[in-house]
DNA sequence: TCAGTGACTATAG
DNA sequence: ACTATAGCCACTG
């Protein structure tokens, strides 16, 4: 099953199975959509959550039902790690991640890990950035992250 | 087992 | 500021 979010910089699907978030699928927003948020016809409630993350900065549900089974174990620790440690309006360094997960000298892992995401904005890998205050990559586009970042009014 | 890979980083020009 | 380089680590085939 899949549902929804449409934001006017981006759309973000949730791809359901056996009641768990397998994985989210983020795309940046083609040209002339609307000005306003709005989400599939009966949202799940994690579904509703990222909506009113986007709408009013309400903090992520911390059960979340993602699918966990099968990450690797530094990877499935960074990106819990990230999860808890790095809210809206906050942003981390590979490295400093590394660190916060348990491996300091790990932080090309850690881009990896990123790399790898099952699930981009909701396990915030957007909020990551390079030591020396660069921008670093983003799967789903640069140009994407860097607008992420804008709208939690980060800038680099 | 081991060589190859990459959303990194510190350092040197 | 930019480029090159060597070191770094978890994971993969």
């Amino acid at each position: 099953m899949q549902e929804f979010l449409i934001h006017p910089e981006f759309t973000l699907t949730l791809i359901w199975k056996n009641n768990l978030i397998e994985k989210t699928l983020l795309q940046p927003a083609d040209s002339g959509t609307t000005s306003c948020m709005k989400t599939s016809p009966r949202p799940s409630r994690a579904l509703g959550n990222l909506y009113r993350h986007y709408l009013n900065r309400e903090p992520l549900h911390p059960e979340i039902p993602l699918a966990w089974k099968n990450m690797p174990p530094f990877r499935a620790r960074v990106l819990r790690t990230l999860f808890w440690l790095v809210p809206w309006g906050r942003i981390m360094t590979y490295s400093g991640l590394a660190a916060m997960a348990g491996n300091p000298g790990a932080a090309r892992a850690v881009g990896t890990a990123m790399a790898c995401n099952p699930w981009p904005v909701i396990i915030p890998c957007h909020r990551v950035i390079r030591a020396d205050r660069g921008l670093g990559g983003f799967s789903c586009g640069t140009e994407l992250k860097k607008k992420l970042l804008a709208l939690e009014d980060i800038i680099l």
